[in-house]
DNA sequence: TGCCAAAAGATAATCATTATCAAGAGACAA
DNA sequence: TTGTCTCTTGATAATGATTATCTTTTGGCA
């Protein structure tokens, strides 16, 4: 994942490393700030707006992929690194990696439908996960 | 549409009126902002907080869906009030509508295969529309 | 017509993100 | 190994959308 940075002349810090570590290790999709609370347990002089900024460059090289929502808390996915659908649990504010085959077969139909040159694609669905539904339904 | 305000003992103001007014009317999906403007055309008086209250109202009582996007630029869809696949033309910055019955059947996959109990979808696609790729492409 | 709770207006605060610039540190050559 | 140069970080301020607070106004009903 480092090869990306080299290959793009991008210089190799101690920060970017430990940006790419989280991502690496992080199945929640974490938010920036989640990343710099996490970078700061082994550099705790890095500030926020440099995690800010290795995300950013992370994002031009596709090395991590937004997450967007309405009430703007954006996450980042740096283990799957093409667009694929998410499951939000709005009860635990827990977002889940889905495979799903049928969102190519989605994509491309939208696509021959319409005309559209599709770059990529935001796909989520909002609700409560089966953990929370037996917690409130015993 | 505003005999929803009366159900929910809202009062009917010139203001909300002129709101629901811009929505019922705009194809495009406008922005808080972009409500402001029109509005302000008939109620110069008008200010943006109170917009954004009036939104925020609607949004409760479904009368509006929210399209959130990683730019946080949060747009709103007055006409089409059921979660729905959106087109994002990212050269020209518009959305479009897509009506699309496999978006119900993709739901409802995701909901069997996981346990979710699914709210609502979000669906997204973003891309270069027809128009504009015969412009670059003559 | 008058009352009163609810809504609009005015203003300030908040929060995520971006911009700016000086100080610090990778990477490469000598 | 050291020096140098440019890219990156850190520190700080600015921005822009959204929300909160409080005062004034007004819709809806007696």
């Amino acid at each position: 994942m480092l090869s990306k940075l080299r290959n793009h002349d991008f210089r190799i810090t101690p920060q970017r490393l430990a940006v790419l570590r989280v991502l690496a290790a992080s199945k929640e999709h974490p938010s920036v700030d989640g990343i710099y609370k996490k970078v700061r347990a082994d550099f705790p002089t890095t500030r926020l707006t440099t995690i800010y900024k290795i995300v950013s460059l992370l994002k031009e090289i596709n090395e991590v992929v937004e997450l967007g929502f309405a009430d703007r808390s954006n996450r980042y996915d740096g283990r799957t690194l093409y667009p694929h659908p998410h499951l939000v649990c709005t009860r635990r504010n827990k977002i889940v990696d889905l495979q799903l085959s049928r969102l190519e077969d989605l994509t491309n139909a939208i696509a021959g439908e319409t005309g559209f040159e599709i770059a990529t694609d935001q796909v989520n669905s909002f609700g409560i996960c089966r953990e929370c539904l037996k917690k409130r339904n015993p």
